[in-house]
DNA sequence: AAGCATATTGCAATCGATTGCAATATGTCC
DNA sequence: GGACATATTGCAATCGATTGCAATATGCTT
C-alpha cells in the first residue's frame, strides 16, 4: 500500500510541512553542509514519506543546466534509413550506459528529426547541454555549422586531423590495413573493396585497404571499389553484379562492414563459390552475429566500449570548460573462418 | 556569415527589440490570430533575425508539459546486457521517428538506468509526460507499480488479457503455431523449442508450439523446451547441448528469436547436420540478417512498424485525456530455405 | 455626440526550485 | 557583561515563458 499523493508535491509543500523555510528545505534536500543535520534529516525524512521528487524543469530554469545530452544519429540521405547497423546499437548501448552513471539523461533523435536545426533545436533552446554526433556521413554541413556556433558536441567519425571540432572513432586505417594484409597473407591476389567511401570512415578503410597493397607492392585497380550501402542486401547485390560482371577473377573481398560482408556471403555460397578456399572475406565491426553466420566471419574489431566512454567524457569535459580533443581508438583483427585457409 | 548571437536571446529581448510587450511577443510567436497581422509579422521577423528559440525549459515549467517521452528499455537481468538484439533496433527507430512527427523528443533509457524508479525519475520529476516500456522481461513489479500510479505509460510486450495496462504487441501465440504448423507440413515429428519462457511473450510463443503440437495430434514433451537467452551465443550453446544430450533425435527447431535461430543453426551446420533436410529450423522476428543467413532463416514477422506507431499513438491518447487499449498485431510466416524441404 | 461592440495590447501573477545576502541565535573569550 | 566568531535559517530575487483579465483604441450605430 503506497501513500498515493492527491496531487505532486513541491518544494515549498514539504517546506511547510516540516516547518522550514523553502531555502532550507532545498538545501537540506541537496544535502548542504551548512544546514543543522537534524534539520537535514528531518526534511529528507518528509521528502521521502511523500515521495517528493524535485521538479526537474524547475531547476533546470533556474540552474541554467538541463544535465541532457542529446544523441543525434545521422541517417543516409540515401536509404532513408535510421539507425539500422547493429553496430550502432552497441554504441548508444554503451552511451546511455555512461550518461546515466555521471548523471545525465539522453535524448535521441534520428533520421527525420535532424531536417532540423540540431543548435536550434537542442541547445539554443536548452533542451540540452551538448550534443553526440554519430556518423558524419557524407560530409554534413550541419556538424561545420556546430563548431562555430560554440556549441559543446563530440563527433563519432572519421578523425581525419584537418577537421576543427573533436571526433573519435577507431582507427579505420589501419583497421582496414590489418584485414587487407591479413588477406594477402592468406594468398589472396585481386581483393575487392565494398563500401561507400563517400562516408569518411569507409574512405579511411579504404586507404587502409590500398596501404596494404602498397605495402605488398598490388597497385590498387579503381574499378575493385565498389560503392555499397551499410546494408546486407547492398553486399549481397553489389557481389552478385560483381561476378557478373567483367571485374575478372576475384579471390578475396573487404567489406566495410560485417552486414555488408554478410550480404557478400550469402551471393557468393549462392554462386558455389567456396568460402575461404576460392575468395576469402573479411568484413569491419565485429557484430555479435559475425561469430555465428557460417562460416564465421573474420572481422576488425571496434573497441565500442571505450569509444562510448570517451565520446561521454570528451564531451563532458568540454561541458565543464575543458578542451575535447579527436582521438583515434586501436582495432583489432580478429581471425574466424571466412578468411582462414589453414595455409 | 551567420550573426553570432553573443548570448542567448530571450523573449524578453525580442519584445523589446519589437517594441511591444512580452505577452504581445509570447503570442506572435505562437501565431495566435488575437494578434494583429502586422505585428505578429515583425516579431516573427526580429525573432528570425536574432536566432531566436523559445527556451524549451521555461515553457515546460509554465506549461507543465515537458512534450517528452521516456523510452524504457528493459535488460535481461541475468545478461545485464542492454539492447542487443536487432530487433529493439527497430521498434525504437520507428517509436523515434513517430514521436518526432508528434511533436514529442524521445529520452531513452537502456539497462542500468533502469534500477531507478521509473515513476519517480521521469514522471513525478516532470522530466517526461508519459512512458513507454519496452519488453516485459520476467514479469516486473515495477510495470505493476506503474499502473497503480496514475502514470501514462504503455508497454510492449505480451497481452495476456489479464494485465490493468495497456499492453501492444505481437500476436506472439499466433505466430508460433503458424510456424510450429509449418515445421509439421514439412514433415517434422519431433521439435525443439528455444527460448525463456519466463519472459512473457516467450511463453506466448511457447503455448502456440503447443497449439501446433496438439492440434496435429502430438503430445508435447516438457523436456524440449529448452530456457535460452537472446542471443545468437546462447541458441548455439543449447543447440550443442541439446545433441550431445539423451533428448532423442530431433527433427525441427523452433527458436523463439532468429539471434538464437542463428546460433542453433551455426552449431548444426558444425555438427555436420544437414538444415533443413534433416533438421529444419524457424526463428522469430525477421531481423534483417534472417534473409541473408545460409540457408536463409524462415521466421515469423512482426510488424514493427505498426507497433511502434501504435506505442504512440495510444500513449499520446492516454496523455490526452483518453484511453488506451491493449492491441495484438498480426504476424506473418516468411518462408526462406531453412524449413522449406520441397516435399 | 454618446453608447457599445470589437480588435489589440499590456499588466502582473504564475510555474517550482535555487542562491546571494542579511538576520538571528549560540558560544567563546577576556 | 560586551565583543566577536560561528552556526543556522529565512527573505526575496531570479531563471524565461505563458495567460487570465483589464485597459485602451478603433469603428459603427442611431
Amino acid at each position: 500500500m503506497t501513500i498515493k499523493p492527491a496531487k505532486t508535491m513541491t518544494l515549498s509543500d514539504i517546506a511547510r510541512l516540516a516547518g522550514v523555510s523553502e531555502s532550507t528545505a532545498s538545501r537540506a534536500l541537496r544535502d548542504n553542509p551548512v544546514i543543522n543535520a537534524q534539520t537535514r534529516q528531518k526534511v529528507q525524512q518528509i521528502a521521502a514519506d511523500h515521495q517528493f521528487k524535485v521538479n526537474a524543469t524547475a531547476r533546470s530554469l533556474r540552474t541554467q543546466k538541463s544535465h541532457t545530452i542529446a544523441v543525434i544519429i545521422l541517417f543516409d540521405a540515401k536509404t532513408q534509413q535510421a539507425i539500422t547497423d547493429p553496430f550502432l546499437l552497441d554504441i548508444l548501448g554503451v552511451i546511455a550506459d555512461e550518461l546515466t552513471r555521471q548523471g545525465y539523461d539522453m535524448l535521441l533523435s534520428t533520421s527525420k528529426t535532424t531536417d532540423k536545426d540540431w543548435r536550434s533545436y537542442y541547445f539554443d533552446s536548452k533542451r540540452a547541454d551538448g550534443l553526440i554526433v554519430i556518423g558524419q556521413g557524407e560530409h554534413d554541413e550541419r556538424v561545420e555549422q556546430l563548431s562555430n556556433a560554440g556549441v559543446p558536441f563530440v563527433v563519432w567519425g572519421a578523425a581525419t586531423g584537418t577537421e576543427h571540432f573533436p571526433v573519435i572513432g577507431s582507427d579505420n586505417r589501419q583497421g582496414a590495413q590489418l584485414a587487407v594484409t591479413h588477406l594477402l597473407t592468406q594468398g589472396c591476389k585481386r581483393i575487392a573493396f565494398l563500401g561507400d567511401i563517400r562516408h569518411s570512415e569507409i574512405e579511411m578503410r579504404y586507404l587502409g585497404y590500398q596501404d596494404a597493397l602498397q605495402a605488398a607492392g598490388i597497385k590498387p585497380e579503381a574499378k575493385l571499389q565498389l560503392n555499397t550501402d551499410f546494408t546486407a542486401q547492398a553486399g549481397y547485390l553489389q557481389t552478385q553484379q560483381a561476378l557478373f560482371s567483367e571485374l575478372g577473377s576475384l579471390d578475396g573481398i573487404f567489406a566495410a562492414s560485417d552486414a555488408i560482408a554478410m550480404g557478400a556471403m550469402k551471393a557468393l555460397l549462392e554462386h558455389g563459390i567456396k568460402v575461404p578456399q576460392q575468395l576469402a572475406l573479411v568484413g569491419f565491426d565485429d557484430i555479435a552475429m559475425s561469430a555465428y553466420c557460417t562460416p564465421s566471419l573474420t572481422t576488425v574489431k571496434q573497441d565500442t566500449h571505450a569509444g562510448g566512454k570517451l565520446l561521454v567524457a570528451q564531451l563532458l569535459s568540454r561541458i565543464n570548460g575543458g578542451k575535447a580533443a579527436s582521438q583515434l581508438l586501436p582495432v583489432k583483427l580478429i581471425e574466424r573462418q571466412s578468411s582462414l585457409r589453414g595455409n
